[in-house]
Parts: structure tokens; C-alpha cells; sequence
DNA sequence: ATAATATCGTGCGTATACGTACGGTTGTTG
DNA sequence: CAACAACCGTACGTATACGCACGATATTAT
């Protein structure tokens, strides 16, 4: 009926899927496909501290730090104090994790060719742009939005600042 | 650059975003953001196998397993061997079960409104569909696309059946 | 009918995800 | 400068996710 309201089981099955087909295919470079995510991260600014990072992923700080154990113990990472907060540590790639996710990534392009192998060009972008929004939509930093209940038990939408 | 290449991050932040905000919401319910789509699936269609409720989610059987025992323990779905299958247990939702996914529905539809909420109801429909030609090409009976390096280190998808 | 094979659920190990509490450090305020 | 709040990383508990091996049952082949 409401495609509103399956929106989100499609939602999750996509990224089950995603998910699913990276892990096996990065299995054969020790990477599961999150550790991906923290090395692409990594790869597009590094030397920043944990909770940064994991701002950026997104994810939680303290999942991040689990999972820099294990990629620090595989010498795909580096930890060091931050130069000026005592607090903070700095994460950047270390030569080897810079040359594995070079490699994971090539051996990703064919998951990233399949999942869009049914969708055009143009379809694509429009995709990744309605996709984005969604995202804005439900970031830690948006505004939960206000509902109010209607007569038919439904839930519509309140304009804010009214 | 390219946006085929960022859908994978755009998909995970999107579905990150929702699994966040549903764990939240529901919590005063006693029930996950996972565990409410598998009372969704159940409510969907009762009495069906663990394998089945796993393809059905989708899931992996094991998980679900984990799942269904802390489900039972909450009185929220109720297991029986299968009539004709000794192998097999039969799973289906309680009477509480019913009256927790209703209301957990309820309490989600927020959720989904605010996810939405910078989408015009053609755009959601259009984003529906394309994420679920998504799931399906990511599936797990989907088969696994052949493809091919090009000099630039790029990768093509190739014609099947060639 | 018996043997080989496939399927269902279980149990275990590892990785992710996140809340919460804790100790240490920084920055702010009086 | 001393008290305080805000912030960073750490540590632990629970739930999810999935691979793998195992026992029990069902199906198929011979």
C-alpha cells in the first residue's frame, strides 16, 4: 500500500545484502567489510582522533576502538597521542593499510558494478541523491520530528515553529 | 566523482541512521529494531520454519535462532515442531506478540514520517523501487555478476550467456 | 531396504553496534 | 587558582550477524 512504510525493510534488505557480499568477498584480504568503512574513512583524511573518525563513518565511538585493536594488531593502523589534548589520539593508515584498502577496493568494484547493474545512469544519481537526504534525515544531529496522532490512527507530520 | 561508487556509504549511513533511531524509540517496548522486523515478518505470515522466517527478514538462521530464544523468554512468540517435519520447529507469533508489534508499529511511525520528511511522495515511490532492484541484485539468489578489468584498472560488467 | 546426500536446528567463536560507567585531561568560571 | 563541567578514551554487558561443525531427521539413489 503505503510504500512510505516499506521503505525501511527494502531499506534493510539492501543493506544486508551490501553487507553480506562484502564480507565474503574481502574475506580472502582479512578485512570484513566495517573495517572497510574505517579504512576508506582513514583514506580520505587521516591523523584524526577516534571519536572524529567515528563520527564520520558513522558509528560508535566505542566500536571504533574495537575495531582499531584488531586493525592496529594486523599493523593496518596507527595510534599516537594527540599533539596538543592529552585526552585524544590521533588514527592514520599505516603504509600496509594504506596498500590494503587499495587492494579491498579493487576487489570491491565488482559488488559496486552488481548492485547498480539494474538501474541506469541517470537512476543511479537520483539514488544516491534521495538516499543522501534519507540520511540527513535520521543523523544523530537532525531534530527528531515532532507527530501528532490523527482521528484514523495514523500520525501526520507538525509544522515546526507554528 | 563517480556516484556508483558512494551508494555503498550513502546506503549504510541511510540505514545506520533508521537501526539507531528505531533501537532508541522502541526500547521503552522491550524490543530491538531487529527483533521488531522479525514480529513484522512473523505477523506477515505465522507458522513458518526458522530457515523460512531467516529467508523471509532476511536473516541468518543462526541469528535468528539467538533471536527467537530471547523472544520466547519475553512470551512474544511461541515454537512447535513441526507437524510433518521432525527436523523442523514451526514459529509463530503469541497473542502478546501481536499486541507488541502493534504498538511498536505505532511508536515507529514517527520514524518512518521523519525519514521521508524531505522526500515528495513521488520521490518516495521512486526510491522505493530502485532500492528494491538493489536488494534483489544483491540478494542471495542472485548470482554473482562476472566482470572484467579494463586498461584504466577500472572494472566492466559482461554480457552473460556470451 | 540400505547407503549416500541434503536439510533443520543447535552450539560455539569472532566481529560489529551501542549504552553506560569510569578515570584522566581540558577548558571555563568565579 | 580552584572548582566545575565538558570531553576523550577505556572497559564491560547485551544484542545482532554470520561462519562452521555437529547431531538428528528427511530425501534420494542404488
Amino acid at each position: 500500500m503505503d510504500q512510505k512504510n516499506e521503505l525501511p525493510l527494502v531499506l534493510r534488505s539492501a543493506y544486508h545484502g551490501l553487507h553480506r557480499r562484502s564480507n565474503i568477498r574481502f574475506e580472502d584480504y582479512g578485512v570484513t567489510a566495517d573495517q572497510f568503512v574505517l579504512l576508506a574513512t582513514l583514506a580520505r583524511g587521516d591523523a584524526i582522533t577516534q571519536r572524529e573518525l567515528a563520527a564520520r563513518m558513522p558509528s560508535d565511538p566505542s566500536t571504533v576502538r574495537a575495531m582499531l585493536v584488531l586493525l592496529r594488531k594486523r599493523g593496518l593502523v596507527a595510534r599516537e597521542t594527540h599533539p596538543t589534548d592529552g585526552r585524544a589520539k590521533t588514527v592514520s593508515l599505516t603504509k600496509a593499510g594504506r596498500q590494503t584498502f587499495q587492494q579491498v577496493w579493487k576487489a570491491g568494484q565488482s559488488i559496486r558494478d552488481q548492485m547498480v547493474s539494474s538501474l541506469s545512469t541517470q537512476e543511479v544519481t537520483t539514488l544516491v541523491t534521495l538516499l543522501r537526504r534519507v540520511a540527513e534525515s535520521l543523523a544523530e544531529s537532525a531534530p527528531v520530528m515532532a507527530t501528532a496522532s490523527t482521528e484514523d490512527g495514523t500520525w501526520q507530520p507538525v509544522e515546526k515553529g507554528v
